[in-house]
DNA sequence: TGTACATCAGTGAACGCGCGTTCACTGATGTAC
DNA sequence: TGTACATCAGTGAACGCGCGTTCACTGATGTAC
């Protein structure tokens, strides 16, 4: 992949490579996917998003139909980042236990930009349209499967509901933990919660179960 | 207190009776506290606010300093609400039981706008100056200690503890019914979230116990 | 008793500003002849 | 080889709109003389 150079097929020094479009418009996602996680989908304006992206505003149609458009393209990715990071640990590290370290770690808290999308937009998500929702819908599954694969039991619904708990207390906790501006009673929070969580992972066919 | 007649002492019919001012400004938080959790405080604007408590925009600032000090008082109000509701629950039904009820139940899920501010705006409080989110501050630990004075066992900071990751448990859990478009499916997320309550309460000092 | 004035909650026009969106244009390309 | 043209990602001025905020004003009151 050269940069410069001869005209040979024209390919080389054409203004824009093949891919270029797909590229800008993946580069666009992927500052609104942080900057909407930092700030609020509401908060974030079209032409400030494609200044970080190195463009002017007036391309941005050529890109997405409306900022509604983008909001459930950025909101699918960072979600599946989330996902892809979450499986990652739980691989590599101890199963739950590496989602539970992970979710509720410090940096997580202090860096929402990668972070869940979940965590950051869950109640301004609920109040946008129900095809910007259908993003983030058709992911909730799949962070509930990831943790269900990883609970103790062999009852298989009672694996789910107790996911479903435990990703809802990983989620609150991690908001709760945001909210906290004494860093030290934070940590304390994201610690709680961890605790919770495993405690809920260890009881889960007990509590769940049929 | 006549609303009209005679003039002796001319307060009766006095155009704006004694403490008509302050009434009015408290009209104004009260439904100011109301949208901001059901729209966000970012969509909500200052003119509609005055509109839908039968005034003129104009007034606003002779009743708030801006719209930031406004969001202040609707956040103290609505939290002070929702401590003093689930105070009730847990004094007149059956202590955490009626706690966990209540703010699990699928009319709190229905109904943002009465309903807990945490739960419907943590993360866009986050991210407001530090003078607005120390209403949320002061009072984020009356929760908490409601929740603990609930809690089995003589260790009041594995009490605390507990209680603090029961909170963010339900916050989360809220959060997730409310995306969950399918009822069936929320109701299940909400009766997940009250049986994951239940059984960190149960396991308060075994868990969270030195 | 009657007139002039101070008070003050609420009104509504106006301010600058940034928003999402549109559109005529630029300029570097490859293709046609 | 040289000229004319189509393509198209990105540019930047402009659109109407609603925002938070300001301010001169209204009108009903109580008070002063």
């Amino acid at each position: 992949m050269e940069k410069s150079g001869g005209s040979s097929k024209g390919l080389i020094t054409m203004r824009y490579e093949k891919g270029h479009k797909e590229a800008t418009r993946k580069r666009i996602v992927a500052v609104a996917s942080k900057r909407f996680r930092e700030d609020g989908v509401a908060a974030v304006g079209i032409a400030g998003l494609m200044a970080n992206a190195d463009l002017t505003h007036g391309g941005f149609y050529s890109h997405f139909a409306s900022k509604e458009d983008l909001v459930g393209d950025a909101v699918a990715e960072a979600l599946d980042d989330t996902l892809g990071v979450l499986r990652t640990e739980a691989e590599q590290r101890g199963g739950l236990e590496g989602i539970i370290r992970a979710y509720l770690r410090p940096a997580h808290r202090d860096h929402p930009g990668e972070g869940c999308a979940v965590a950051a937009l869950a109640a301004e998500l609920a109040r946008h349209p129900a095809a910007t929702r259908e993003a983030l819908s058709q992911r909730l599954p799949r962070f509930v499967e990831l943790i269900a694969e990883h609970l103790p039991g062999s009852d298989a619904e009672a694996r789910r509901d107790c996911a479903v708990a435990i990703f809802g207390a990983m989620v609150g906790t991690l908001q709760l933990a945001r909210l906290v501006s004494d860093s030290v009673e934070s940590d304390r929070v994201l610690a709680n919660g961890a605790v919770a969580a495993r405690a809920l992972a260890t009881g889960c066919q007990e509590h769940f179960g049929a």
